[in-house]
DNA sequence: TAAAACCTTGGAGTGTGCTCCAAGCAAGCG
DNA sequence: CGCTTGCTTGGAGCACACTCCAAGGTTTTA
């Protein structure tokens, strides 16, 4: 009856500036088989997520218990890393889904593939850029405010 | 009656790969009054998004003409600038509307500016650092696809 | 002065990427 | 055997950031 699914600890805001990103827990020696909730704590994904980007066709054909409960293997987690990486690139999950359809279409489709993660490469740097840029435009303001901020102290001072 | 309302450009794909980011249009010198449409053609949002971006309190107070008609000022302009860097980081327009707040209220919270800015800026950080994660895995597959498509083409030509 | 182009509003609609629900089956424990 | 916990499905719901509409007033062009 109960369900309550694990919901994804709330990182709206990135509590400990001075760490390093939320390391996923790794993944065990020697293990090829994984349910659903095995998969939430390895990937930091819901099991609401895994079953959706299996529904829309993201994910390789997903092996099954004889009951007919999931069991993910080392190269479903693989995959679920590399889905993790180009999501952060702000890649649409669409996008996602056709290079997924280019891998089960077998090695005819490299070409395809290839320009695929070039262009996905091209537009990562131009994000890369982009966030330089504005990291510029943030540095002047801070330092605007962190100078605005010592000169309010000083005049408290005197 | 007829609206059309300029439907920015529909950049899904970024068609010309080897050009740089597609530059606004520079504003002309010593104006200091613009249209709602004129606005449109220096930033690149669409008319909606200008008035959306009023109603949920992002603006700051934008003058109008004796008719009630927009006219934007350069001071009105630098900050849909801020804006535009600020929503390239990701940053929710919650966030922003927080920002504009602060502004609004006046000088004496340059502190709290200061520390959403500078968490902004952290996020940034690591936003670039991820990216530059996934180039490396990107890279990887790339590098797999080309030699790949190597092999098959000296595998035609022997 | 008339037509065409542009601007106004509140509110409703859209696309993306999840997120959740209800109802039921299954597996392990005491 | 009953209880708890976990997994299954299709479909509904949600948050975000726009995006558009209808109906009407304004400005510019010819």
């Amino acid at each position: 009856m109960t369900v309550m699914e694990t919901t994804s600890t709330t990182s709206t805001a990135s509590a400990d500036s001075c760490a390093g990103p939320p390391r996923q827990p790794r993944r065990p020696d020697g293990q090829d088989k994984y349910t659903i909730s095995e998969v939430v704590t390895l990937t930091g994904l819901t099991a609401h997520t895994l079953r959706w980007y299996e529904r829309i066709g993201l994910m390789p054909h997903i092996d099954r218990s004889h009951t007919g409960q999931r069991r993910y293997r080392n190269r479903d987690l693989d995959w679920l890393d590399l889905v993790g990486k180009l999501r952060l690139t702000g890649m649409p999950v669409a996008d996602m889904v056709r290079y997924a359809e280019l891998v089960r279409e077998g090695d005819h489709t490299y070409a395809e593939r290839f320009d695929l993660l070039k262009s996905t490469r091209d537009d990562v740097l131009s994000r890369i850029a982009e966030l330089q840029d504005t990291l510029a435009v943030l540095d002047r303001k801070i330092n605007f405010y962190a100078d605005a901020g010592q000169a309010l102290a000083s005049e408290r001072a005197s």
